[in-house]
DNA sequence: ACAGTAGCGGAACGCTCATTCCGTTGCTCG
DNA sequence: CGAGCAACGGAATGAGCGTTCCGCTACTGT
């Protein structure tokens, strides 16, 4: 009966912006879309329509727009921002006092766990990874995490052969662990950890 | 300057039909549709507009929906028949002569190796996983999975707290791991298995 | 106080589908 | 041979969504 408007999808309940749109700064407005996004896209999923993104915000389509010059735009902006902090976090492994292999596990178990309750890489990465500006975050997140992951090589705790690869692997696993069950990312992250640790053997393709 | 035909989408090269449409048998049909849905799927992703499923047929639109009443349960009959596939292929290791173990780990190559050439499961499972259908061939595949996996236990040779929740987790993991890197699941089917395999240390979350 | 303007919000546009509908085709039976 | 019917295929319909456009608001500077 109700007409096409957006009222489903804005029916369930989001935070009103305490303070008026107009009253934002420039850089503000960029960051409350930006956050907002992230829960919505989290919420609803990347389908989220615009209106819903900018209504979600306190703000009308056309200043989403002002901002952002595509709904892709938004999501690579969302993108990059996320890789910048696991590259922060791998930084900030690398720099703590405990051990490599403790550090990479905890860096592992943290991200992991901002992934399972705010997801927008999953299906965000793929549909922007052509986007300069996320080629470039994407590449020195994975400089970054290269340098734990020899760190920990070094050590002796990582099995010898992983790379930055198995780590994306990892990610991209615990975030597909989702579609078969509620939390089991925890099981896939613990079993992906045990196959990371160094040790003698390795399976190979039979045949 | 093309108005908004399907032609974009057709222009890509689709081995035409030999024999007409209307020759077909309603069983043949069906079939033929279910395969050839497999086959844009594969290539178009999920999205792949009717219309394209039914020319690749060699059919029109109006003869997809005799046979399936909408996209959803024409993807739904696709799981199934792949949930099926899976199903027998379990059944099959379980009576092979061989170690469990390997019967197992080529059982989980076989249907990766598949699945990377021809994923319809993929994003499909998620959007149809409420379908009655589906839920009864799940549950199913689960069952025989479990037989094997038990097989395996008592062998001795798989890790003891292994489950067929952590067999579809390999199998959504290898599915994600084509999202980081062209070929990436055979690696990540490696550190799967590797994880799946009986041994004594287990890594817990930390604190 | 007032013309000028930057920024706002949301109606309207254009496009892509899923799905429906119906004129046409070709076979069957009387 | 012709009416009746089942199945065909693809044009038409309806809905959702990204993006554009424009009348309106609320300041700015003179």
């Amino acid at each position: 009966m109700e007409r096409n408007d957006y009222s489903r999808a804005m029916s369930v309940y989001y935070p009103i912006p305490a303070s008026c749109w107009s009253d934002l700064g420039p850089e503000e407005k960029r960051e409350r879309l930006l956050r907002t996004a992230g829960e919505v896209f989290a919420r609803d999923g990347l389908d989220a329509p615009m209106p819903v993104i900018a209504a979600a915000a306190g703000a009308g389509v056309g200043s989403v727009y002002r901002q952002f010059a595509s709904k892709r735009e938004l999501v690579a902006a969302l993108v990059v921002e996320r890789l910048e902090e696991t590259e922060a976090g791998a930084d900030a492994a690398l720099a703590s006092a405990a051990a490599r292999w403790q550090a990479l596990t905890e860096l592992l178990w943290t991200i992991a766990e901002r992934q399972a309750s705010d997801d927008v890489l999953g299906e965000a990465i793929a549909t922007v990874s052509e986007h300069p500006a996320v080629q470039a975050a994407d590449a020195s997140t994975a400089a970054a995490l290269e340098r734990l992951l020899a760190a920990a090589r070094a050590e002796g705790s990582l099995r010898p052969d992983a790379t930055t690869v198995d780590v994306r692997l990892l990610f991209a696993a615990t975030r597909a662990a989702r579609q078969v069950q509620e939390g089991a990312w925890r099981r896939m992250l613990e079993l992906g950890i045990d196959a990371l640790r160094a040790r003698g053997t390795s399976s190979r393709p039979p045949r």
